[in-house]
DNA sequence: CGCGGTCTGTGCGGTAACGAACGCAACAAA
DNA sequence: TTTGTTGCGTTCGTTACCGCACAGACCGCG
């Protein structure tokens, strides 16, 4: 392949010419199965995964075992920012929530590159803060807004980071991430189906009015959605 | 005042000699009264700021005018980190909750000073790693744990960052940050000074026995507090 | 075809937090 | 001393979500 076609990863693709040449021989596109674990809590990270067409759930596991996402990230983003902030480690789980492919990259390599202080480190720095940002509004979320409106931005966040309108994922799951019920996750998707803005089996999800659905998420989608392009698509400030 | 005293800020003292003595001459030592904006969502950051011996929310305010505190930042931090991030603005307001002081420095000294690529990168960096621990922990709590729990956290949040045992802070306040109602803050309150945990009166919160309050938090501090010590504490790595 | 597992639907009692309203006490200013 | 304000306490009905239990529906497989 030459390095100079799209990688589908939106921070790679961003980087300049010269970079990603530099990048390109250490890349390794790798498979990314449903269930996956990049890395646990505590552990020490050994790769930044850039994905492709895989969706990489950031989740916190709690001594009881009741988990709640942090973030999602899809092929606008990367999945092992501790490693260039310093910390080598983080508290919580990264876990493949939708399969599909991802770039690697070994932590020494990513060390190498962001040393450099290219654009790549002011890329993921600014990658970083959407994600931040996308943290912050998951705790606002958690705190003032209901599971209807909740799983509509779930939704819309799985959404933007997949071709097509379908996504595989049960009830049960999708439970696990928003930290409710099962049962709840049945009935918030029960109304939506009744309104016909999805239809669902068995753990296919299809979006059929996806305007319905933003309707009715609350703010929480939209804020994160604005704030992640004004950081990553608008033209380099600074 | 001798450049080389401790300016009670950990990010400031843990600078070396060199890095300390050029950022001096341009820090301004300034009063952080109570209820100060250091700035709005989505506003242009001017500053970045070093507290001393005050404590700052950062606080997510809704369309509807409900609000939910993110984290929060004393000695140990800064406010702003957006800066040094690339984005300028962030979607929360920061807002001094504990009178005291800080130290400043322009957004543009500031910059000057990240792009030497020397030590202060790496702390600020690592800083803002222990912060979003913090937000990840604050989404997570939100999600799982009960209003009598999470005043426990806050509480042991904001005496971290204070001398003493006192901190002033009415119910209402504390409301606003939990994202919770008064009432709600009035009957936890109430519980932890029937135990004997603390004691307050008309905005004055005195706390007697904080290993009981430790106890009855949930799991949610030790986290955040334990990360944070790993990254800001720790002999340098790498 | 029948069997077993996975996924979804439903019902029921329990509870934590909500919204609203009101009362009271401490303090400050007039 | 009165009056207004601020901070705290309490009550009541409502609601969203929980935990549990079980039933049906669909699918793959022998």
């Amino acid at each position: 392949m030459d390095p100079s076609t799209p990688l589908q990863n939106h921070i790679l693709d961003a980087l300049p010419e010269a970079e990603r040449a530099r990048l390109f021989p250490h890349l390794k596109l790798v498979a990314m199965p449903l269930g996956l674990v990049l890395y646990e809590s505590g552990a020490t990270l050994r790769h930044i995964y850039f994905p492709t067409d895989s969706i990489v759930s950031l989740l916190y596991v709690m001594q009881d075992g009741a988990s709640a996402e942090i973030a999602v990230v899809g092929n606008e983003g990367a999945v092992g920012v501790s490693l260039f902030m310093g910390g080598e480690t983080t508290p919580s789980r990264a876990i493949v929530q939708s399969a599909g492919h991802a770039y690697r990259l070994t932590g020494a390599r990513l060390k190498q590159e962001f040393n450099r202080h290219g654009e790549m480190l002011h890329i993921l720095l600014r990658y970083t803060q959407s994600l931040i940002t996308q943290m912050a509004q998951t705790a606002v979320c958690n705190r003032h807004h209901s599971l209807d409106q909740q799983l509509c931005r779930w939704l819309l966040l799985s959404l933007d980071r997949l071709e097509g309108n379908d996504l595989k994922m049960t009830q049960e799951l999708i439970a696990n991430m928003l930290g409710v019920r099962r049962e709840g996750v049945t009935e918030a998707a029960g109304k939506l189906q009744k309104l016909g803005a999805i239809r669902y089996s068995r753990g296919k999800i299809s979006v059929l009015d996806r305007p319905q659905i933003e309707n009715l998420s609350c703010e929480c989608y939209a804020v994160v959605k604005k704030e992640s392009d004004r950081l990553l698509l608008r033209p380099r400030l600074s």
